[in-house]
DNA sequence: GTTCGTGCAAATACTTTGCACGTAT
DNA sequence: ATACGTGCAAAGTATTTGCACGAAC
């Protein structure tokens, strides 16, 4: 399933590498805590929420890379400061964090309105270009620095 | 600024009958709570968090508009159902509320990364079409049942 | 040894619920 | 009279913070 898949299919650098490399650049340190919830967010072909992390991070096969809420929070956090992930708002009420675009590359979500699961889909470039070039003119108009765009399908999933 | 406040500008019946019609279809009472809700929602010119609803609700000039934060969580629940509001999600974790689309008409936002303010905006007849026909496609693939889209530019609005 | 990371428990913020009373049908 | 709406206060969740201890520089 390519089209519905795309992280896994994507070329990308190192990312432990890049997003060491933030790190050193914000003066903050990479744990090995840290180094584990990227490592999550990389290898999940989505968007997790907390509750998904902490899980995952116990089933770790026994290492120690099990991870307390609090701390689960305050590395969240730091991540999104230095740049490496970056929250995404599903339809219900719950945190989701994924690498941020310029490390997982751009993409967009499926997501379902019953149980707030997201998907990953990626959309044709001329589409992408067309958008990028009304929005650029957009927000010009508005006095506004634009950064990004979002783009998501809702509706109901397989399973619900 | 007929640009940034399409929501002034687009001609639609009125709200009231509307959703009226709506709560009557679903066995329920249209209120003068809920209806002084509707009646903020349809004012302002961006989605309202409830503690701006609640803060509007006040300045009612005296009136008995007044609304118990209760109240006010239990009647966007039932606005929600009969299908006269809809939730949406900006970059903090507030709730913001809005008019659905199919009263509201179809827009999109302009959503401020560092203080999760929202604005109204429209793109072009032609990219929402081609952007339709894409996502039938895509949610084909998938046994997506697809109901709406979303799409937002994220960024710095001019305030922050 | 000083700075930063971690876990636990307590505190906070947002949202939901139970219950008694008021309002509309 | 009955069903539904409202407000208050209590309960539930999700998230944040204080503090003591441990690890990294």
């Amino acid at each position: 399933m390519s089209a519905s898949d795309p992280r896994k299919n994507s070329k990308r650098p190192d990312v432990h590498l890049e997003v060491g490399r933030r790190f050193a650049k914000h003066k903050q340190r990479y744990s090995n805590k840290r180094r584990a919830i990227v490592s999550l967010l990389e290898t999940a072909d989505k968007p997790l929420t907390i509750t998904e992390i902490l899980r995952r991070s116990k089933n770790t096969k026994g290492r120690r890379d099990e991870i307390a809420q609090s701390s689960l929070y305050r590395n969240l956090s730091v991540l999104e400061d230095v740049g490496a992930i970056q929250r995404v708002a599903s339809t219900d009420d719950l945190s989701r964090y994924e690498l941020t675009e310029d490390i997982l590359g751009h993409h967009h979500h499926m997501l379902c309105s019953s149980c707030g699961e997201m998907r990953d889909v990626k959309i044709p470039h001329h589409l992408e270009a067309e958008l990028n070039a009304t929005f650029k003119r957009l927000a010009k108009k508005s006095g506004f620095k634009l950064a990004q765009h979002r783009l998501d399908l809702i509706g109901r999933c397989k399973n619900c």
